[in-house]
DNA sequence: CAAAATTTCAAACACTTGTTTGAAATGAGC
DNA sequence: GCTCATTTCAAACAAGTGTTTGAAATTTTG
């Protein structure tokens, strides 16, 4: 007799997630089928329904268990650089490290995030949006919404609608930049190597930083690229 | 008797190519099934393998005829760029607007972009790679490698790998930001809409602009964001 | 150990997918 | 008119999908 409701763990479940992650992030979501997940995982086919009772929720249990220490990593070191910096306000770099570089983060295989995770976050992303707008709703906008008052906290005079689509470009190009990994590696004829991923992160880091910062809290119509220039 | 080569367009293959295009933005390749796509085309469902040979032909079909007007008028947008700055060298934001604006721009439904067509691309991009790495490596490298010349030229002390990860994050977030326009909208509360196009574009561009010229051509460790902070 | 709950497994189910088929309809050329 | 290639169409095909079933194996409990 044991309890129903989150229930043991067991082998199983851990490896049809840990498979079916990697799928994920590998081949996509409809492209990957329990049969392969169930194969690859070592365990029977019905096994995932038994567990997860269908496709569509094992990942979102996948998600949830990876974006909760994800968000606990960015937070914890958000509160970190507060504490060291000793009084004096943050910088848009440091914000931005403590937004970006847990996601990165290699990760012990059960829990925290993984390069995997985040692959198969950015693939989902685009190709299955309706199957866990719930959950960024839930975890993701509320983590956003800190990371947003503590830029804030910087850029007391940037208009707001321009805060927000910059950091909408900062996360968008975050989430892109896992997902098109291969894209970067040969559009680049080798030279950019995207699994050299303390490089990458550090020079995304700087790009977002630099566009966050560009002619900051100022009016648009002095800046070098004045709007009547847009033909459109 | 008719040539059998190129062929007669006929107006079915022009109504499946059409309906194709918008059903595979909106809900990617996968997801888009023939049935459906010929229903909305009001044709038979034969017809797609009459006239394309298959679903995966019917998709390059879509690229090679968008993607090929789209480079067209990047090159010409930067040549009367080049003609307009009379000797002068361009800017960078002439160069990212010359790159950028055309895959925005409305066209007329048979030829020319569309913000379908790029809609999707960037989802098939990420779903299906494989399926027109050919095309990307045909069509798309002969341009980026113009546009990479252009940028050379104004900056000719940036390092090759600086100049190359910039652009790669550049020519990302274009792609992404396409893609996810659903995601800035809710994510942003309402206040960033991006089907205000022409605000977004100018934004897209000011954003990668100011990216792309952070701690110009400068070694790296004296810049805001010094490599010992990043910890990873 | 025996009883009960949990987990595994092979098989089948109902359904959708892209593709093929072969006959009917349509068009053009003579 | 007839002929012949092109195009349409309904139907079927083979293969793959997520899910369910019900009995066997296993583990936990008393």
């Amino acid at each position: 007799m044991k309890a129903p409701g989150p229930s043991e763990p067991r082998d199983t479940r851990e490896r049809i997630m840990a498979a079916a992650e990697r799928l994920f992030a590998a081949d996509g979501f409809d492209a990957s089928s329990l049969r392969r997940i169930t194969l690859e995982a070592g365990v029977n086919l019905a096994a995932v329904n038994y567990h997860f009772r269908s496709k569509d929720r094992l990942l979102r249990e996948i998600l949830k268990r990876r974006i909760v220490p994800l968000n606990e990593r960015r937070l914890a070191m958000l509160q970190d650089f507060r504490e060291k910096s000793a009084g004096l306000p943050l910088t848009i770099d440091k914000i931005f490290e403590a937004f970006l570089v847990p996601l990165f983060q290699k990760a012990p295989p059960a829990f925290g995030t993984d390069p995997v995770f985040i692959k198969m976050l950015g693939r989902v992303i685009s190709e299955r949006p309706e199957l866990f707008r719930k959950e960024v709703k839930e975890h993701f906008h509320p983590i956003q919404k800190i990371f947003l008052e503590a830029l804030r906290e910087i850029l007391p005079e940037m208009p707001e609608k321009d805060l927000l689509w910059r950091f909408q470009f900062a996360v968008t190009l975050m989430i892109a930049s896992v997902n098109q990994r291969d894209r970067i590696m040969s559009a680049s004829g080798g030279i950019c190597d995207p699994d050299d991923t303390e490089d990458m992160v550090s020079r995304l880091i700087n790009f977002i930083c630099a566009g966050f910062q560009d002619r900051d809290f100022v009016p648009a119509e002095m800046a070098t690229n004045p709007k009547e220039n847009v033909v459109l």
